[in-house]
DNA sequence: AATATTGCCAACCGCCTGTCG
DNA sequence: TCGACAGGCGGTTGGCAATAT
């Protein structure tokens, strides 16, 4: 079990490879090409496993990987796509270019993970479930009282919403088809009127898009996603309307390779701190707000930059 | 200085899926 | 339709280096 043709022909190799392994690995792609892994061993004179030989040139002699230390934005983007795509390494590792999925899985549990728990911070990706976004504030995720968590002058609650809740109720995928757009980023909007937050809509809605488009996260974030009706004959719901939220994760599921996540380096604009354009509520508002427009990227990045190394 | 512990990460294992005859 | 096979994936292990005791 396991273990495949090619690995129980012959004796092979197991273990760390050597240089001269590796040599001959790189000689004979750089050739050939590894066309069936399964002969690349006996065709490029190893005592390997074709299956060893894949792994070996997948995450460590490509040449097109990057190897080193991951940045801090590299970071705040696995833990975004990490909460959207759980532990889905290879879809992850596909939004970072040189990075391999083991180099991901492995960065995620040595570092990323014990830091968040470390820090209170749940898993993202498995918190439990909100049955409504009507439901009480503890059952938001709340990062109020960890200062470490959001550097806020203000007293100001962040609640997010649980995609694991949103990825059971139903919405119909097939009506919708999901673009990732390389867009022209709009000017940052000026902050809507406090007063208009739907309470229940903690995700920030673009002020000036109209019906059919909708954005996840903050507008002048780093994570875009628009997505547009394909059968002309569903009819959306209202814009504000908390019945949006179950579409959200189902969304994210189709997250693919072919899709365009941006970071935020890609923008050409400034990427306004979210923090600093928290609106002034009024005490005694709604025990929810206020709901921030920001992305759930910048506050993982605020999370990242104000950790102990 | 010696030993124990911890953390990192390359590599392996087992399973799943797609393809082909 | 079925079985064999290869590719691919996520979970786990084991070796090594760094750090702590």
């Amino acid at each position: 079990m396991g273990h495949h043709s090619c690995c129980n022909k012959q004796k092979v190799k197991r273990g760390l490879w050597s240089p001269e392994e590796d040599e001959k690995l790189i000689n004979y792609i750089s050739s050939y090409g590894h066309g069936c892994w399964s002969s690349v061993p006996r065709l490029a004179g190893l005592q390997r496993c074709g299956k060893s030989c894949r792994l070996r040139w997948i995450n460590y002699l490509r040449p097109d990987l990057k190897r080193g230390s991951f940045s801090p934005q590299e970071a705040a983007l696995i833990i975004e796509l990490h909460r959207i795509l759980g532990n889905r390494w290879a879809q992850i590792a596909k939004h970072l270019p040189g990075r391999t999925d083991n180099e991901v899985k492995n960065f995620w549990n040595s570092s990323i993970k014990k830091k968040l728990v470390s820090h209170g911070v749940p898993d993202l990706a498995t918190f439990p479930d909100i049955p409504n976004p009507n439901a009480s504030p503890e059952a938001f995720f709340s990062l109020n009282g960890n200062p470490n968590l959001i550097p806020s002058p203000q007293d100001h609650q962040l609640y997010l919403p649980s995609p694991t809740s949103m990825l059971q109720s139903g919405f119909d995928l097939a009506n919708y088809n999901l673009e990732f757009v390389h867009f022209q980023p709009p000017p940052a909007p000026p902050l809507p009127d406090p007063s208009s937050y739907d309470p229940t809509w903690p995700w920030g809605c673009h002020p000036h898009l109209n019906q059919e488009d909708y954005v996840l996260g903050n507008e002048v974030g780093p994570i875009y996603i628009e997505t547009k009706p394909i059968n002309p004959n569903f009819s959306l719901p209202s814009f504000n309307s908390p019945s949006m939220a179950p579409m959200m994760p189902k969304l994210s599921e189709t997250i693919s390779g072919n899709d365009r996540i941006l970071p935020s380096s890609s923008f050409p604009h400034e990427v306004v701190d979210p923090v600093a354009r928290l609106p002034s509520l009024p005490s005694g508002s709604h025990p929810h707000a206020p709901h921030v427009p920001i992305s759930h990227f910048d506050y993982i990045e605020a999370i990242i930059s104000s950790l102990p190394s």
